[in-house]
DNA sequence: AAAGAATATTGACTTAAATCATCATTTTTA
DNA sequence: TAAAAATGATGATTTAAGTCAATATTCTTT
C-alpha cells in the first residue's frame, strides 16, 4: 500500500494521517528492473519522483562520451526535485543500477499546492534541497578543487567500508577518474605505509595531511 | 530605513506589511568596501547573508593555490543560505568586488522560527535555493563536463556582452581557466569566423554547434 | 579444479590545459 | 604626451591525468 510505504519514511515523519492520505492520492509506484532508465537528460519532469528502494545513478555525458557521475542515490531520496520545482529540464540522465527499483510517483502539480500552502512540507523538501546543495558542493570540491590523489584521500575519510569492498572500477566511476588512476594512487599509498593491502587505513595523520590545502 | 530596503525586494514581495517588519526587527544592515572579506572559507555562519548591493565573489583555494571561483553575486539574493540553513561551515571565501557592498544581515535562528511557520516564505526561500542548484548544475557542466572550447562558447552564448567589455583576466577567472587558454580559444573563434575582434558574435549556428555533446 | 570472464596492475604514450617566457598592445598615471 | 603599469597574445615546455596495450590476479561457472 502506498499509504504504509510512505508512513515509513523519515522524510515525511512530520506528517499526519491526513497530509500522509494527500500525498498518497497524487501518488503512485513505479519499478524497474536494472539497467533500466528512469529519465534522460533533457526530458522534462512529470512527477516529483521519491526513491523508495534499490540504487539510482545520475549522469551527464562529456564531448568525449565519457560518462561523469553526478550523483548515487541510495536512501529514500528526492531524485532531481529541483527540475520538477522549476518546470526545467532534466540535468543528468537516471540510470537503475540494482537488480530492483522502487520509485514513488507524485504528481507534480497538486504537490507544488501542498508545498505552498503547507509551511512544515515546503521546510523539509527545503531540507532535502540544502542536502543536494551539499553535495554538490561535495562534488565541485571532489572534481574542481582537488586533485586526484586528494579525491582518493577524501574518499578513503569518508567511505573507508567502500574502499575495502567495492570493485575498483566503480569507485573509480564515482570520483570520475580512470581506474588505473586509482590504481596507481592506491598503490602509492601502500608504499607511504598510509593503507595496507586490503585498503585499511594505517595512518590516519599522513592521510589527513592530504587533505589540508 | 531597513523597512524600505527590505519592501523593494522581490525576493519579499510576497510579504504583508507585518511580515516585512518581521523580518526588518531581526536584521541589520552592514557595509563593506572593496576587497573586504564578508567570511572566510570554514567559518560557522552567524547570520543569513542578504546581498542589497554590489559585487560579490565566492572562491574556493586548490592545492596550488589557485583561485577557483564559484559564484559572482550581484542581484539581490541570498548568499550560502545552506550553510545557515544547516549551520555547517561556509564552503568558499566571500570577498568584495565592487567598491561598495550592503548586506542585510538576518539573525538565524529567528528567521528559522519564521521559515518553519511561514509556507510562503519557505516556499520563496526553496525557489532561491533551486536557483542554486541550477548555478551549480551550469558550474558542474562548465567545469566537468565542458572542455575549455565549449566553456568559453557556453559563456559567449550566455554573456555576449560580458565576452565584450569585461577583462579577458577576469573572465578567464570565472570560467576557472588560465587567462593563455581563453586567448588561444578566442583567437582561434576568430579564425574560424565565429567572433570578430569585439568578440561579436558572427555566426550563431556555428557558435551553437560547439555546444551540442 | 580447470577454463573463462571480469577486474586490477603496470608501463609506454598521448593529450588538454597550465605554466613560463617574451613580446605587443592598451590603459593609467604623472 | 611620455613613461610606467597592466593586460593580452603567442611560442615553448611541463604536468596531471587519460588512453592504450600487455600482463597479472581474482571471481565465476561449469
Amino acid at each position: 500500500m502506498i499509504i504504509g510505504k510512505i508512513r515509513k519514511l523519515k522524510l515525511f515523519k512530520m506528517l499526519d494521517d491526513l497530509e500522509i492520505e494527500r500525498v498518497a492520492n497524487i501518488s503512485s509506484i513505479k519499478r524497474l528492473s536494472r539497467d533500466n532508465i528512469l529519465f534522460f537528460e533533457g526530458e522534462k519532469p512529470k512527477y516529483f519522483y521519491l526513491l523508495l528502494e534499490g540504487y539510482l545513478k545520475l549522469y551527464k555525458t562529456d564531448s568525449k562520451a565519457n560518462e561523469i557521475v553526478i550523483h548515487y542515490f541510495t536512501k529514500p531520496s528526492f531524485i532531481a526535485e529541483m527540475a520538477a520545482l522549476e518546470n526545467i529540464k532534466f540535468p543528468a540522465t537516471a540510470i537503475v543500477t540494482s537488480d530492483e527499483l522502487e520509485i514513488l510517483l507524485i504528481e507534480k502539480e497538486s504537490f507544488l499546492k501542498i508545498l505552498k500552502s503547507d509551511a512544515t512540507f515546503s521546510f523539509h523538501l527545503l531540507k532535502s534541497l540544502t542536502m543536494k546543495v551539499k553535495h554538490l558542493e561535495l562534488l565541485i570540491n571532489r572534481n574542481m578543487v582537488y586533485d586526484a590523489m586528494t579525491k582518493v584521500c577524501s574518499f578513503i575519510e569518508k567511505e573507508p567500508l567502500l574502499i575495502q569492498d567495492s570493485k575498483k572500477k566503480e569507485i573509480a566511476s564515482l570520483l570520475n577518474m580512470a581506474p588505473e588512476t586509482l590504481s596507481r594512487i592506491l598503490s602509492k599509498l601502500r608504499k607511504l605505509e598510509i593503507i595496507d593491502k586490503q585498503n585499511i587505513v594505517l595512518n590516519n595523520d599522513k592521510l589527513k595531511a592530504f587533505l589540508e590545502v
